[in-house]
DNA sequence: CAAAATTAATCAAACGATTGATTAAGCGTA
DNA sequence: TACGCTTAATCAATCGTTTGATTAATTTTG
């Protein structure tokens, strides 16, 4: 049948999404990807041309759905800027964490200056939803919620910078914590709401107008 | 002159840490830094077993210097925690902004998942400054200077994360900043006490004891 | 001290293994 | 049969490493 056709490109790039995030675009062979999925080595060039080629097809396919993350949270009047944040902090763990191995991918190839046409690509994908969260932070500067001295790019990096080194060092970041988080479970019942607690406390002692920011 | 001797291991030390932060382990061929080096290939293995021992000796070369520093601040009796917390931030970010070449390195090489004897070697050593991190936040917590409910393993994620996020993704963080953060000057003057400034308020906010945790 | 013996450093060349990619033959279905 | 898919076999290139020979430096010996 047809559709089989089109869930084997799927399941490739499926393989070769996670390979890539595990050994970085060197480290992973066209073999181990084929290998792996299952597939003759062939299979890949026959499909995407190169290993380049299924290099750009993994991310052009999850950058697609990657475009739409933050739907204009900020524009919806009936929230202010805290439950905005709130509901910000919450949208990016979800949806980091579900796509961890992508997310390494997009760190390390952006980390790497070299291929310079896709890291532009991504930069300006990521950057969207950067603006937007640094928008909804002026938000709650200017209403008057936020501390005024509140340093807004600092605690993007801390929003964003946070989540990517449990993502990214999962290793390291098991032994902190004390359990391994690539464990399903533990993931979704424990990590995802303590993260979620976490950062919404953590920004709120920070952001809020009563404590002493100026010391 | 005999010195010249001496300074080749450490020139093609320093060389090979250019080329695998540049292009990371798998990318940097052993053909590359030789010949970026000017010495022979065969020189690599005369002197450091082999390209994994090569990466080995770069890595503990820098990674040596920065082990003792965070283990004299813990043991210092006449700090307490929060001057110790102080002090360390304040070296993290001279010495992470100094070196940020070889944090790329370092982040890039843990974010993989296999070749485990290599990570697992880099991690091992990470740990270490990890650790002490965490003892000293939880002296603050035993003591009481800190919140008791604090969540001692996220804050080290945000107190390393940020500082990652930075140095790792310089253009996104340039684009967040408003300043090209590769700049030397801007990064000496400001961005170095900006986030040293910021990092001290923000973990100070969250640790204290006087605001509410619990919501 | 000078000649001889030993060690260390360096090199070009080549090793086997693996890389990404291509080929031509075979397969199943319409 | 004809066409899209799949395969094993094979390609040249590059990988990290090893080799044997040569030179430079050092030590030992007479």
């Amino acid at each position: 049948m047809e559709k089989d056709k089109i869930d084997k490109k799927e399941h490739i790039l499926d393989v070769a999404e996670k390979v890539f995030a595990d050994l970085g675009y060197d480290g992973a062979s066209t073999r181990t990807i084929s290998g792996e999925a299952g597939v003759n080595m062939a299979m890949l060039n026959y499909y995407f041309g190169s290993k380049e080629g299924l290099f750009l097809a993994v991310f052009e396919r999850k950058i697609n759905s990657f475009r739409t993350l933050l739907q204009n949270i900020g524009s919806d009047g009936s929230m202010n800027a805290w439950d905005k944040l709130d509901k910000c902090i919450d949208n990016y763990v979800e949806r980091i964490i579900a796509n961890n191995c992508f997310q390494k991918l997009i760190n390390r190839e952006v980390s790497m200056n070299k291929r310079g046409d896709l890291t532009d690509k991504i930069i300006e994908i990521l950057m969207v939803n950067v603006y937007e969260v640094k928008r909804i932070m002026e938000e709650g500067v200017n209403t008057g919620l936020f501390h005024a001295d509140a340093d807004i790019p600092m605690v993007i990096a801390t929003l964003f910078g946070t989540k990517n080194y449990i993502v990214n060092m999962p290793q390291l970041s098991s032994l902190i914590l004390g359990h391994d988080i690539r464990d399903e479970k533990f993931m979704e019942n424990e990590l995802k709401p303590r993260v979620k607690t976490y950062m919404k406390r953590l920004l709120k002692a920070y952001l809020v107008k009563e404590h002493d920011n100026s010391k």
